[in-house]
RNA sequence: GGCGCCAUCGCCAAGUGGUAAGGCAGAGGUCUGCAAAACCUCCAUCUCCGGUUCAAAUCCGGAUGGCGCCUCCA
């Protein structure tokens, strides 16, 4: 397997600190607002990730942390006049809502910050032993003069940053670019009780502290967003690798940004938007069929059009299985005459996903099923047999599995709601407008028929006809 | 100013040295009462210029055009 590595730049083999195991942190959020489509991004990434290299037999510890104390949550839960604590608590939960509705695998443990100060306090102290670290009026800082090396995760040089003209001028910092580990609290502040006095981790140490704890000084893959590389990761390399001496993680792991209609996403231009908005009327795998089809590096647009592309291309897919689960009617599965041609393709699907997680090759390898399987299927009896349909059936579903797709059952995908027309008609009305036209048809009043077919279509509904009768689904 | 990324068919998007995956849209055909869906066929030489090589979309140099980070950010 092969892993794009930002710290080098480059695909390396993946070899694992111990065979078998796998170690994996990825960044989470801080908890202050709802999540928005960016975040989606980051989270359905790191799942799929999660879930291959699961599906690949690696026994994976996933750490995924909550930032439930920073500026930002104090501020807002000022704005709002309740405490940090309860803001974190609403916004936790409101995370829950929203990974649940994207199918989202729960990370083997989920830490925050604020059950982990005496982790973070002990990780300071060490700093301050090794002369990493240094406390002003209650304040401790990091010494970035006295690790080298910093730098050589987002390739930048201290002196480069120095000439910046945005670094913080304070005059108590040894350096402008020396960072907070503890930020002594003001008064009304949430603060807990340290060796230098009463006050709150800083912007990175949590990260450290509980990777630390969860996963030992050096483990396999640090993912996250690439605005995080700097200076989050890079910060937390210093402070993890200062204390340790040791490489903090072998594989650094990057996903790239959202963009809406080709602008950056972002809040003063009014183009945010939140999982809980767009998941209105975009099924929970349509989003993640959309993430997958794109490589996880490149930047992605998100616009209506591209979610309409990704929306007919899942349908595709869960046509095939549904005729595939039609066919098979209830057979059992299992072995059949296409096993060979079942294990090239799921060859095929570990050889794209080998590859730096590339799921959208992996996704060609599921229309490439689809398109075989269809083939055979408009042959009628001389194509596949039940028992080779419920197989394949099985296998889309087991490739399908890593990336999050293909887990409903197709009735359920193709026929859901759409969420966008309030007055929907309700399935049953859908099948006797479809039995008032069936008994047209068989009069053969082509008049009658299509005007039922045209009520439908008003309806948003469509119509497919075979020999075995009449299938809708809605369209969106 | 510093560091870095990207540029592949109308649209989306893989491919990082050996002769362009896949999806959407489009054209023609099969099926159908007519459709829809499905199937079959067709549909790009990879922004431009120069170089390396037997061979380049893939490597090097340059140009042009996008974008990101350098400040909280997935």
């Amino acid at each position: 397997m092969q892993i794009f590595n930002s710290m080098n730049r480059r695909k390396e083999e993946f070899v694992p600190v111990e065979p078998g195991k796998i170690g994996m942190y990825a960044c989470g959020v801080t908890v202050y607002d709802l999540c928005h489509i960016g975040h989606a991004r980051s989270l359905v990434v790191f799942d799929v990730i999660y879930r291959y290299l699961k599906y690949r037999g690696y026994d994976v510890t996933f750490v995924r942390n909550f930032t439930d104390i920073d500026d930002k949550i104090i501020n807002r839960s000022n704005e709002r006049g309740i405490t940090w604590k309860a803001l974190a608590e609403q916004y936790i939960e409101e995370f829950y809502v929203d990974m649940d509705r994207l199918g989202l695998l729960k990370p083997t443990y989920e830490p925050r910050a604020t059950d982990h100060i005496e982790e973070i306090i002990n990780l300071v102290r060490q700093l301050e032993e090794k002369g990493l670290a240094y406390e002003v009026d209650g304040d401790v800082y990091y010494r970035l003069q006295g690790f080298k090396g910093y730098g050589k995760l987002s390739g930048k040089n201290i002196d480069d940053l120095l000439s910046g003209a945005r670094v913080d001028i304070d005059d108590r910092k040894e350096s402008p670019l020396d960072f907070a580990l503890w930020k002594r609290s003001k008064v009304g502040e949430p603060s807990w009780p340290s060796p230098w006095g009463e006050g709150r981790p800083g912007w990175h140490i949590e990260c450290s502290a509980m990777s630390q704890k969860f996963l030992g000084d050096t483990f396999d893959i640090h993912g996250g967003g690439q605005d995080l590389i700097f200076p989050h990761h890079e910060n937390e390399i210093a402070q993890s690798e200062g204390a340790s001496g040791k490489p903090l993680a072998n594989y650094w792991v990057h996903n790239g940004f959202v963009n809406i209609d080709k602008e950056k996403m972002s809040k003063s231009l009014g183009n945010f938007l939140t999982i809980r908005e767009l998941l209105e009327d975009c099924h929970p795998e349509v989003l993640r069929f959309f993430v997958v089809a794109n490589h996880y590096r490149s930047p992605i647009d998100f616009s209506q059009e591209n979610v309409a592309v990704a929306a007919a291309g899942l349908e595709r897919l869960y046509q095939s299985l549904d005729r595939l689960l039609e066919k098979a009617a209830g057979s059992a599965g299992g072995s059949s005459s296409l096993d060979d041609r079942i294990e090239a393709w799921r060859q095929d699907f570990i050889a794209a996903m080998d590859d730096d997680f590339n799921s959208a090759a992996a996704v060609a390898v599921l229309f490439e099923v689809s398109k075989e399987m269809n083939r055979q299927l408009d042959e009628g009896e001389t194509g596949i047999d039940p028992q080779a349909a419920a197989q394949v059936a099985e296998f889309m579903r087991e490739i399908g599995e890593p990336l999050g797709l293909l887990q409903e059952t197709p009735r359920d995908f193709l026929q859901r709601t759409t969420g966008k027309a309030d007055n929907q008609l309700e399935a049953a009305e859908i099948e006797s407008l479809i039995a008032a036209r069936a008994a047209a048809r068989k009069e053969r009043d082509w008049a009658e028929a299509d005007r039922v077919r045209d009520i439908l279509d008003e309806n948003g509904i469509i119509l497919k006809d075979s020999a075995e009768g009449t299938k809708w689904q809605r369209k969106r």
